[in-house]
DNA sequence: CGCTTTTGACCTGCGC
DNA sequence: GCGCAGGTCAAAAGCG
């Protein structure tokens, strides 16, 4: 049961673009970000098109989606606790509207209005940015506890950069799927805060089916995930 | 030999 | 305009 404070909490969230995420996260499947996206009513398209890894042998711990990550002070914000919820983000940015208008329109059907009065702490802090002039791919980002850096997600990538960040120990390395035409990009990185954490950051929309090698993996998955879909 | 990774240089955007 | 930081390029090295 949710008492006052924590319904005010989660209102609030809810008017700033925020869908609370629930504390006990037990009830996660094995599958856990696939089924967590359709719990909280994401759009297919999102998790379908960039073909989600699987977290069988990870342990999932949180989850965070956002139609456009600008930055890593964005990731830290949006994974920070709001009143001890963990939530899932859908924050909007200006840098990128019409892939936040995809996720506008989800949460609208599920009669969730998120107005400019409303706007929270989060969001007033993003008009402080300036827009980019370069309009940006629609970005989705996760986080999920592994120790390998690189999740099998049923794409091939090519390593092309690696950048040490500021104020992080761990280098974020910037890969490209290697399928011709197709420019998704995918950033990997571990949170500084705690190294266990891997945070995946998709850019872009794959507009062909994940590589030859892995299709039986990715029909494996998918009748898992229509077992508790 | 072809593909991938590494890594320093370069480019670009942003704040001051 | 300058400096900083993030992102990308591309040559060289590594690997199967």
């Amino acid at each position: 049961m949710l008492n006052q404070g924590m319904f005010e909490e989660q209102e609030m969230a809810s008017q700033m673009g925020f869908v609370p995420f629930p504390q006990n996260l037990s009830f996660l499947p094995p599958l856990g970000c696939h089924q967590s996206l359709k719990a909280f009513n994401i759009p297919p398209s999102l998790v379908a098109d960039h073909h989600l890894p699987s977290t069988t042998n990870l342990t999932h711990e949180t989850l965070l989606s956002s139609a456009n990550l600008k930055q890593r002070e964005d990731q830290d914000h949006i994974a920070s606790d709001f009143g001890g919820t963990q939530l899932l983000s859908l924050q909007r940015s200006s840098a990128n509207l019409w892939a936040w208008g995809e996720v506008n329109e989800c949460l609208s059907n599920n009669k969730r209005i998120v107005n400019d009065h409303h706007l929270g702490v989060a969001t007033m802090k993003m008009k402080k940015m300036k827009a980019r002039r370069k309009v940006r791919e629609p970005r989705f980002c996760f986080k999920t506890m592994s120790e390998v850096d690189v999740l099998d997600d049923g794409y091939k990538w090519r390593k092309y950069g690696q950048k040490v960040v500021k104020n992080t120990q761990h280098p974020r390395s910037y890969y490209r799927c290697t399928q011709d035409n197709c420019r998704v990009k995918k950033r990997v990185e571990r949170l500084a805060e705690d190294p266990r954490m891997v945070i995946t950051t998709y850019e872009g929309r794959h507009g062909h089916s994940p590589s030859q090698d892995d299709q039986e993996d990715s029909q494996a998955q998918s009748q898992l995930n229509n077992f508790f879909w």
